[in-house]
RNA sequence: CGGGGAGUAGUUCAGUUGGCUAGAAUGCUGCGUUUGGGACGCAGAGGUCGCAGGUUCAAGUCCUGUCUCCCCGACCA
């Protein structure tokens, strides 16, 4: 390709990005930005793209096949599955006219994802124990309402995913094709050059499941997600559902009288621990939630929030929100803000955080508007509860229960995720199989997902330096930057093109006549290519065409031969 | 969903208490000089001041509404 028939130009540093991937992205001119969350790829930017998608393809390929579904289908495929209304992030598309609605004025949901139309699919074609199991993908854009689009690629409104779909007799096959998928994820990010910082990552199920899924996360400072490592196992679990065990703090060796005090208005750990003169950590937090058993209520130290992931499994229920104001009054005799654990109604369900435990002297709530209790203690003051839970969101310096190792606890983006979805969709579009003793059984299935171009902004975040892109060689857009610098030049930088090009070697030549030297290094360093070619009158009394790798320094001299050697590769 | 900032040339921005033909830098076009790290001279093109309404002799500037973008937090399959 020559530069100056490309689409799209450098820019100049002339504001302020949200990060350095975001910056180069848009000034090498690989992405455009359209409007918050959508982007157009220029062309620079198509062909990464497409190169992570014939990655993702080529792997895919090894344990599925590839089709392609509509972006937009009839709401009814939506409702079938009872999440036209529950999805917050669904769109819908209807004709925008009165000519177009007079037309067809239907609605369709724009697809944020394809369990809903793949199921009814699947149902239409595979219904024999012979045809299972079997594992369909597709590359394809996706729309998600996203209430904020941020950092570029990395969140967006309209997408670049790849899905695949899984379908099984027994919840076996379907674990054992779960590690199947697993593996093929892993050579992905290992081909991308993300192995080593991609980790494989515990994390709820979300509305798909009740029990965990997994998603891969890649380390990214300026990620979403906060994954917890336990480093002697390599564990990863992501901060929404990570177990957490409190790092033991010091405390008072005798207990002091427990003393009513008066706060009035004072509401919040932070202002009562300034106003009492203790540490949030010696405070606790006392939320009381309905459910559908009940009202329940949970307590944390202050220095913690209550994980309701972790309480709804602990407690056993699926329905879990803060109660209303009326109650937390009825439940604690209070005004809210002042609920403690001790002297609660007796057929309210308490749940305790096990960090709690081995505080000596600690407030709580006095159940009482405007006042705390000081001083707390366990058994003096009220009985240790049965059992202690984990009922927190886990923060940074915490212990691994298990193993009480101390977490590594590292912010990420999640590049990819796998569901075990069991029958969640195929019951509700009622799909099963015959088996071999006649009989019809559920269909099991499994979803798993990568995010390509969320990848290419990952990426962008991990390969660079302060000049610009290092593409790795796997999904460069061209492999080879070519400049020709003086007027003598440009005929030997053409003959290089050329042969380069014949060989089989992308490359990128900038045939710019105007630009001068420093614009195109400066170019080239910012498109961040694998390999540099420089053609000059000084290269060529040094004995030939000079090449350096974009990662380092390091400068050859080569005859044409010996560049067609080296790029070829 | 809560809080904050901003819409003026392709881009990044300036534009004072309302007042002459709305500016700069950069980018772009032409001519010329340059050519190993974003060179220089000269000439030029480029704007419905986000949109709608209002106040006024007069609105980029004041008022109302609306749309959009950006940032922080919450949420997130």
């Amino acid at each position: 390709m020559r530069y100056t028939k490309l689409f799209g130009k450098t820019l100049k540093a002339d504001k302020e990005f949200d990060t350095k991937g975001v910056e180069y992205l848009i000034r090498g001119g690989f992405i455009d930005q359209v409007m918050a969350g959508a982007y157009t790829f220029l062309p620079l930017g198509v062909r990464v793209l497409h190169k992570i998608e014939q990655i993702v393809r080529e792997e895919m390929d090894k344990i599925g096949v590839e089709l392609l579904m509509p972006s937009i289908v009839p709401t009814e495929y939506w409702k079938r599955t009872n999440r036209f209304d529950s999805v917050d992030v669904l769109f819908k598309v209807v004709g925008a006219n009165e000519g177009s609605l007079k037309k067809n004025d239907a609605e369709y949901v724009l697809n944020p994802t394809h369990e809903d139309v793949i199921t009814p699919t699947a149902k239409k074609f595979n219904f024999s124990y012979k045809d299972l199991p079997f594992a369909v993908y597709q590359i394809q854009t996706k729309f998600r309402n996203e209430e904020r689009p941020k950092t570029g690629l990395l969140r967006t409104r309209e997408f670049r995913m790849k899905d695949l779909y899984s379908f099984h007799k027994s919840v076996e096959d379907l674990k054992a094709f779960y590690e199947v998928a697993r593996e093929a994820y892993i050579q992905v990010y290992n081909r991308l050059g993300l192995g080593d910082q991609t980790y494989y990552t515990a994390a709820s199920g979300g509305d798909f499941t009740e029990e965990y899924s997994h998603e891969f996360q890649t380390r990214l400072e300026t990620g979403e997600d906060l994954i917890f490592r336990v480093k002697s196992n390599n564990q990863c679990f992501n901060k929404e559902i990570a177990p957490s065990k409190a790092v033991a703090l010091e405390q008072d060796s005798e207990m002091k009288p427990m003393e009513e005090v008066l706060g009035k208005g004072i509401i919040g750990v932070d202002e009562l621990s300034k106003f009492m003169g203790i540490k949030p950590s010696q405070t606790t937090k006392t939320l009381i939630f309905e459910s559908e058993k009940g009202i329940l209520v949970a307590s944390v130290r202050g220095d913690y929030d209550v994980n309701e992931l972790k309480l709804k499994k602990v407690a056993g229920v699926k329905e879990l929100k803060l109660a209303s104001d009326e109650t937390v009054e009825k439940v604690t005799g209070a005004k809210v803000g002042y609920a403690g654990i001790v002297n609660l109604p007796n057929d309210v369900e308490v749940f305790i955080d096990d960090s709690i435990e081995p505080l000596i002297n600690f407030e709580t709530g006095g159940n009482r508007t405007d006042y705390h209790l000081a001083n707390v203690n366990w058994g003096r003051d009220l009985q240790k509860p049965k059992k202690f839970h984990d009922l927190k969101v886990a923060k940074s310096g915490d212990l691994y229960p298990e193993t009480s190792e101390e977490y590594e606890a590292f912010k990420a983006s999640e590049v990819g995720n796998i569901f075990p979805l069991m029958t969640k969709f195929t019951d509700a579009v009622d799909y099963q199989f015959v088996d071999a003793d006649g009989k019809s059984k559920p269909v099991y299935m499994g979803s798993y997902g990568i995010g390509t171009s969320r990848l290419l902004g990952v990426i962008a975040e991990k390969f660079h330096d302060d000049k610009g892109m290092i593409w790795p060689e796997s999904v460069a857009p061209y492999k080879v930057h070519l400049i020709a610098l003086g007027e003598n030049a440009q005929e030997e930088g053409l003959k290089i093109y050329e042969t380069l090009t014949k060989a089989g070697v992308e490359v990128m030549w900038d045939d710019r006549g105007g630009a001068s030297a420093g614009e195109k290094f400066n170019d080239a360093d910012l498109i961040g290519l694998p390999y540099r070619i420089v053609v000059s009158q000084k290269s060529l009394e040094k004995g030939g065409y000079e090449v350096k790798k974009r990662t380092g320094e390091e400068i050859k001299y080569l005859n044409l031969n010996s560049l067609i050697e080296l790029t070829s590769r």
